[in-house]
DNA sequence: ATTGTATTGTCCACAGATGTACAAAATAAT
DNA sequence: ATTATTTTGTACATCTGTGGACAATACAAT
């Protein structure tokens, strides 16, 4: 019973997804989401509880279409190399597709509001965290079956995994070329030795 | 004649490149930047015209001490592998000891600026293709001198080596080790083919 | 139809930010 | 000392942003 909420909660999280995405967290207020939304701010705040709630939110959403969500999916048994190389392969496809040239939206979030902001600073920082511990599993695992060499330092091969992706989103904001950024993309995975001419993931 | 400026004008435009540094563009308002100047709001306009201006003069005194600038003073003699080695260590050594870990001015502002403002924005990438533009030149040089093979992809290899730097300047806001840091930047270099034990520029 | 309940719209008080306008203050030159 | 000149301080008008208070509204269940 009650009043029932005349908007799509959900839709709103993936508007606000966007909209942090293209503006940054500082720029989006809960004056100018509610306006995208086209709902007043009481409304968002009955929705929401705060901003700090949505944008956790509409972070999840965010992962939840990353295009390196294929590393988090990933088994002890997935080949490694052909795995990182799609995974940069779509992020320099993706990054250069959006027309609006965002680049990464943790990346740019970690960017702006590390070491300045204490929530979803720490939020962000701990996602670039994860991921790089993501890696190392994966490194981990693909030294196991013996795929990569047992003398590769897998802590420091996973951090320089992690910083060619970093670098990639917020280079991709400037350089919107696919080709450019694929081709110094697989010439540093294959300066790294983890780029494989295999297509199939 | 007339009433004399009673602060360091160029003392100011430091100590705003420190606040932008470690607040970001956005939250480096004009009534913030001039309490953190000790002057007031008219003083600071009538001193440095606009917000838009002083950023662009920070900006200016950002790249006369960023740890960069040796690539950007080297000669077509320069040796190529010495040069860009220390530079990354140097990078990897000034990230870490920034007490504040703000990364790079620059970076951030791309990350943050870009492509939602249209003045500081552009500069920063301009600022941003500029390095690209002279790594690119240092490689062509280096080439010439017979440095580097003649069948390496020159504007390729340059940019993979400006989305390093620039991936590192992200990574050291959340790693904030050195040796982390570094051992995961040779180990691109040395992929890069670009790495020198020499540690003398 | 009445009641209960949750959402929505409107209003408030306040704080921060911007850029301009103009008077007050401080100095150098005459 | 007066004047010219420049900086400073104060004020203003306007805008954005925040979060809460409260009444109006819309619906479901009885």
């Amino acid at each position: 019973m009650g009043r029932p909420v005349k908007f799509d909660k959900d839709q709103a999280v993936e508007t606000v997804m966007n909209e942090i995405w293209h503006h940054g967290f500082d720029r989006s207020s809960v004056k100018a989401l509610s306006e995208k939304l086209n709902i007043t701010r009481s409304s968002f705040y009955n929705a929401f509880g705060s901003r700090d709630e949505l944008f956790q939110r509409a972070i999840e959403r965010y992962f939840a279409q990353a295009p390196d969500r294929p590393l988090h999916r990933a088994t002890p048994q997935t080949p490694i190399r052909p795995l990182i190389t799609n995974v940069f392969r779509e992020i320099c496809r993706s990054r250069a597709k959006d027309p609006d040239g965002r680049g990464c939206l943790v990346v740019n979030g970690v960017a702006e509001l590390c070491p300045i902001e204490d929530q979803i600073g720490a939020l962000l920082a701990n996602a670039l965290m994860g991921s790089i511990q993501c890696i190392t599993q994966l490194l981990e695992w693909a030294r196991a079956q013996g795929e990569i060499s047992d003398d590769v330092d897998v802590p420091s091969l996973a951090l320089a995994v992690q910083n060619l992706m970093v670098g990639l989103s917020v280079v991709s904001k400037v350089i919107r070329e696919e080709d450019a950024l694929w081709a110094a993309t697989a010439l540093t995975l294959k300066g790294l030795d983890l780029y494989s001419e295999e297509t199939d993931a």
